[in-house]
This record gives structure tokens, C-alpha cells and sequence, in this order.
RNA sequence: UGGGGCGUCGGCAAGUGGUAAGCCACCGGUCUUUGGAUCCGGCAUUCGCAGGUUCGAAUCCUGCCGCCCCAGCCA
């Protein structure tokens, strides 16, 4: 373990309930489940559940399951069964065998819907869902029992089983359990149980026209799995008395028990999926896996290493308070984990010609650069040098301000890993507009240091002109302009129009060639970069997973 | 004038009657061939508010106030 010495002992209070279960013997093994629905692709905020209840699961000796919640067929899809494995093994957990479907469970399900019906405490309802809905009361009055409440257990039973053999519509009859339309608690006011519907399920096909709801599927489900401790988001608190409803009136094997936490906001993104899924179809992204987006696919493309994720996690917390943590965490959890293992490369995103006015037409030379100052294993590589370099446009100011101390007109400033170069003229287009540098380099400071000892202030980052392969270089921001898009009106107004910004004509060091999608490399003093993968071998391209952090940007921006 | 939750620094979050951890952000400084990293220091006399109990309260009691969730045949 790297970290964890920070409250290495104090759990949250759910690693604290665990813990307390387990020491008391109220369970043995603990067991937790990741139960997404497959409609839709996961993103980091299903990472914090992930890394829950795998980690509390590891923590203590147990198992964690990934089941589907796949009880609703018309949401449901098979690419989202794929993607979701996949992003939760690349998020580095393994459930090993324990893959589970709840459709696995349909027919089980169904008997316990008739045991329910047996004992008088489910029937079939005939009214529509608006007559249900006007039946059910508001949050201040009581509810109506329905005409068909007290049908009796052979009608009920009859009529049950021919909704299962599609003998009737969608949306004709329901089955609903009997508890309590008075209830102030509106999910006890005869919650339905079974819908039909007619619709071709991603797992069992067309087995089935009924289908469970969430609430008569997930404790059940859990059960079966002899889940310990079903963890899941505030949302679902009010759901509680009914899932204990359920696992008390039915004969299942086990008696898990629901746990809520709140679920993770973070600023300047949503998070979701129905505003995700917008974002994607009205093409204001391009598609689940843009970098920009909070989805873990995108992460992935992005470059954010799964560590750093779970890094986040971890950082954040458990706790039951709505909350909104800063995006500025994540970023520096991917900074903290990029810094120790991305190799550094020297990149010019916006180039300006600089030649070295007594440095030999024709003649070139290799010099020897630090692949990372972290880790010394990582070792050192040659990097070409010659007359005609670019450096950053950035990094010239012809007229510079005080704090300033980059190359300016005069001054003499450090090539990183080369020499000391002194900017002599500036050479400008009709518009004015600065085109190229004519410089001079001391050739006794190769390497770097002077042998006068004498200092610079600034040391810059440079490519060879001849030497350099051109590249694409995606830039990223947040997707929205503001910490809570959407809060007061469309979330479309709060879209940054510069979320994305493609480079064209960036030059990088010849070392960047050849890398394959995926790879991670630090380009010295502008931040992390990986390798997307559009890129091919005579067209790199390049995103930009996270700048570094930049205390000149900050200076510059006070005045 | 229903039911269920939650209110501790700008953002997260420990704390469970003994006198406010930590992290991010921010602000200084050190160091530096990345204005990066590192290192050092600063950053809540106060825990939504008001009373009360107590030698002692963020922690207990009472009353207010505020925010979130629930009226899908979604999950």
C-alpha cells in the first residue's frame, strides 16, 4: 500500500458496521454486490460504488459480486452487459465467478410471487397505471385500496398465471403487494410487483412478458446471493422498509441488509445517465468515451489511470451527506499517480522557429535527457539538436512584464537538457505578427550549466525543426462553464465552447514516435498526454489528460 | 399540518461528554536544468440557530431554521 497511513484505522460507517458484524458473529463471510442496470455506460460515480464494495469485500476477507439488475427489459442492452465488465475489471476488480444476472432469477422470483399470492398478501390489479396513480394519495393524504384488492387467492392466482402465459396487454393488469395504502410511506401503499410487458429482454429473450420491478427483484436477488450488506445510494432509503417487507414475508434463504451512502457529485460535470445520454445523442460530445466525459470509458481515453480513480475514492469518503466534491481532487489524484510513472518527452504544441545563428549549418548532435527525475530506473535517451529548433510561442514575449522570465528580446535563457541561448532579433511577417527568432547559443554550457557559474531563470522545453514529427494535440477543459451546470436553466447554456481544442502542427521529439493507444507520457512542463486512439503511425495524436499544475498561470492571471 | 434522511473550514471528511484529525483548494517560503515534483509554514476559539443539562457539550435534552429524497407498471 502506498498511502492509507491517513486515518489508517478510522472506517467509514459502513467499514464500521461491517467490522461490528463481523466481530459479534453475525456473519462469517461478508459479502457485497455491484448491482448496475445495463442501460447506460458507468461512470465515476459508480466507480465509488465499485470501489466500496470490492474494497470492503477485500478488506474483510469476503466476496464481492457484480450482478446485472437487468429486470427491465426496455432499457436494456447487450452492449451495456460488455461494457460494463469491462470497465469494471479495467478499474482492477474481479469478481471471479460470482457474475450474476437478476433475470437469472426470474422464475425463482415467480414462484415466491405466487407463495406471496398464496398468503394472501399480493393480488392482481386491474386498474390502469393513471387509475393507480390517482388511487395512491398524495404525499399528504392517504391513499384508496383498489376495487380488486380483495379478490380472492384462487382468482388471483388464475389471473397471475395467465398474465405470465401473455394472455392479456401491456399495461392491463398488475400484480401489487397488500400492505398499507395508508401508509406515509408512499412505497408501502401497495407497491406493484409485476408488470407485463412484452418486450424482447437482452438475456432471456422472449421467455417472459412479465417482468419483476426493482423492488420485488433486489433484496430477493441479494438473498439468493447471500449478500451481507446491500449497499446502495440515499435514494433508496424510503425503498428499505419495503425490501424488509419483502425478505420478512418471503421464504428466502438468507437476510441481507440495506446500507444507503450518498451517491458522488462532482462540479463542473453531470453526472446523470439520462444528461449523459443527451449530451451523446445531441452530438454535443462524441459518444460515451469522449474524454470529457465523466464515464469511466472516457477516463480510460482520456488517460486517467485506473489507480487514480480509486485513489479518489478512497480520498472522498463514505458518508451519508449530499455533497458536491471538487473535480480539482480528481486532478490532482491523476497528477499524484502520472508523476511517479509517466516518462517525460519534450512536446512544442504551438511552435516558433528558433535559429541558432552560431551554431554550424548541417551539423547536428544528440544530448542526454532524464526520461523521469521520479525514478531514476526509468533511465535517460538521446535528443536530437540542430541550427533550426521551435520552442513554445508561449515561452516569448517581446515585450514581457515584470514576473516574466521566459525568453525575451536580450535574454538569455536555459534549452533543457542543451544550452543557453540569448534571443538577438525578432523577425515579423508584414503584420507583425513574430515568425521566427534569431538566437546565439554558448556552446560552453552544453548539457545545461555554465561553467562560470553563471544563472538563468528560466530553462524551456524545444524540439529540433528537422528532427521533430508533427502531431495532433487535444486539449481538454470541463464540459461546463460553471460549478453546477444546469442549476439555473438549460444545461445546454452552461456548455464551455472550449471544452475541446485540436492542435494542429505540433511538433514533438522524435522518441514519441511509434507509441501505441494507451500510453502515457508526460511533455515536459505542459502536463500528461496519451495516446489516443485515432493516432496512427504517420498521424500521432495526442490528449491531453490533465495539465500541470501552473503557478505562472495563476500569476499571470492576478496582474 | 405525510414519511424518510442530512446539517463540522471555500470543497470533501474525522470526531460518539473531556476541550476541533486529515485531504483538496488557497496563501507564504525552501529547493529546483519542468514557474512541475519535493520540503516547511499558514488556513474553523468554533461545529445551522436558540435555549437547557453538566465541572466540562460538535457530541445529551428541547424548540426552531435550512437542504435532500419519496406520489414510475424506472432503477
Amino acid at each position: 500500500m502506498d498511502n492509507g497511513e491517513t486515518g489508517a484505522d478510522r472506517l467509514d460507517f459502513i467499514r464500521e458496521i461491517i467490522r461490528s458484524d463481523k466481530a459479534d458473529g453475525t456473519h462469517a463471510e461478508i459479502v457485497t454486490r455491484f448491482p448496475p442496470e445495463p442501460n447506460g455506460y458507468l461512470h465515476i460515480g459508480h466507480a465509488k460504488s465499485i470501489c466500496l464494495n470490492f474494497g470492503a469485500a477485500e478488506e474483510f476477507g469476503g466476496r464481492c459480486h457484480l450482478r446485472f439488475d437487468d429486470t427491465n427489459p426496455i432499457k436494456e442492452e447487450l452492449e451495456y452487459i460488455d461494457s460494463i465488465q469491462e470497465d469494471v475489471r479495467w478499474l482492477g476488480f474481479d469478481w471471479g465467478e460470482n457474475l450474476f444476472f437478476a433475470s437469472d432469477y426470474f422464475e425463482q422470483l415467480y414462484q415466491w410471487a405466487e407463495a406471496l399470492i398464496e398468503a394472501g398478501k399480493a393480488y392482481v390489479d386491474d386498474l390502469s397505471a393513471e387509475e393507480i396513480r390517482a388511487y395512491r394519495g398524495t404525499l399528504t393524504e392517504p391513499g384508496r385500496e383498489s376495487p380488486y384488492r380483495d379478490r380472492g387467492v384462487e382468482e388471483n392466482l388464475d389471473l397471475f398465471r395467465r398474465m405470465r402465459r401473455c394472455e392479456f396487454a401491456d399495461g392491463a393488469r398488475v400484480l401489487r403487494a397488500k400492505i398499507d395504502m395508508a401508509a406515509g410511506n408512499i412505497n408501502l401503499r401497495d407497491p406493484v410487483l409485476y408488470r407485463i410487458l412484452h418486450a424482447h429482454h437482452p438475456r432471456t429473450g422472449d421467455a417472459w412478458c412479465i417482468y419483476p420491478t426493482y423492488d420485488f427483484a433486489h433484496g430477493q436477488s441479494d438473498a439468493i446471493e447471500s449478500i451481507t450488506h446491500s449497499l446502495c445510494t440515499l435514494e433508496f432509503e424510503g425503498h428499505r422498509p419495503l425490501y424488509d417487507w419483502l425478505v420478512d414475508n418471503l421464504p428466502v434463504p438468507s437476510r441481507p441488509r440495506q446500507i444507503e451512502f450518498a451517491r458522488l457529485n462532482l462540479n463542473y460535470t453531470v453526472m446523470s445517465k439520462r444528461r449523459l445520454l443527451e449530451l451523446v445523442q445531441e452530438g454535443q460530445v462524441k459518444g460515451w468515451d469522449d474524454p470529457r466525459m465523466p464515464t469511466l470509458s472516457g477516463m480510460r481515453r482520456r488517460g486517467f489511470p485506473p489507480a487514480a480513480i480509486r485513489d479518489f475514492a478512497d480520498r472522498v469518503g463514505v458518508a451519508k451527506r449530499d455533497s458536491v466534491v471538487d473535480v480539482a481532487l480528481l486532478e490532482h489524484c491523476v497528477r499524484t499517480d502520472l508523476n511517479h510513472q509517466a516518462e517525460r518527452r519534450m512536446g512544442v504544441l504551438r511552435p516558433l522557429k528558433v535559429v541558432i545563428e552560431n551554431y554550424p549549418e548541417g551539423r547536428e548532435e544528440e544530448l542526454e535527457a532524464v526520461n523521469n527525475p521520479e525514478d531514476p530506473a526509468a533511465g535517460t535517451r538521446m535528443v536530437p539538436f540542430s541550427r533550426e529548433l521551435y520552442i513554445e510561442r508561449d515561452d516569448f514575449m517581446e515585450d514581457p512584464p515584470k514576473k516574466f522570465f521566459r525568453l525575451a528580446p536580450g535574454r538569455e535563457v536555459r534549452l533543457r537538457y542543451a544550452y543557453f541561448i540569448t534571443c538577438r532579433e525578432v523577425v515579423k511577417d508584414a503584420d507583425g505578427n513574430v515568425t521566427e527568432l534569431r538566437c546565439t547559443y554558448d556552446p560552453e554550457t552544453r548539457g545545461g550549466d555554465a561553467p562560470d557559474g553563471r544563472k538563468v531563470k528560466a530553462t524551456l522545453h524545444w524540439v529540433s525543426a528537422v528532427h521533430a514529427i508533427p502531431a495532433e494535440v487535444r486539449l481538454y477543459d470541463h464540459l461546463f462553464t460553471r460549478p453546477d451546470p444546469g442549476a439555473d436553466g438549460s444545461l445546454l447554456d452552461d456548455l464551455n465552447p472550449n471544452s475541446l481544442v485540436v492542435l494542429d502542427g505540433c511538433r514533438l521529439e522524435p522518441a514519441l514516435a511509434g507509441l501505441s493507444a494507451g500510453e502515457l507520457v508526460q511533455f515536459e512542463r505542459l502536463g500528461y498526454f496519451c495516446v489516443d486512439p485515432d493516432s496512427t503511425p504517420d498521424r500521432p495524436v495526442f490528449n491531453r489528460t490533465v495539465t500541470l499544475r501552473d503557478t505562472w498561470a495563476k500569476v499571470k492571471a492576478r496582474g
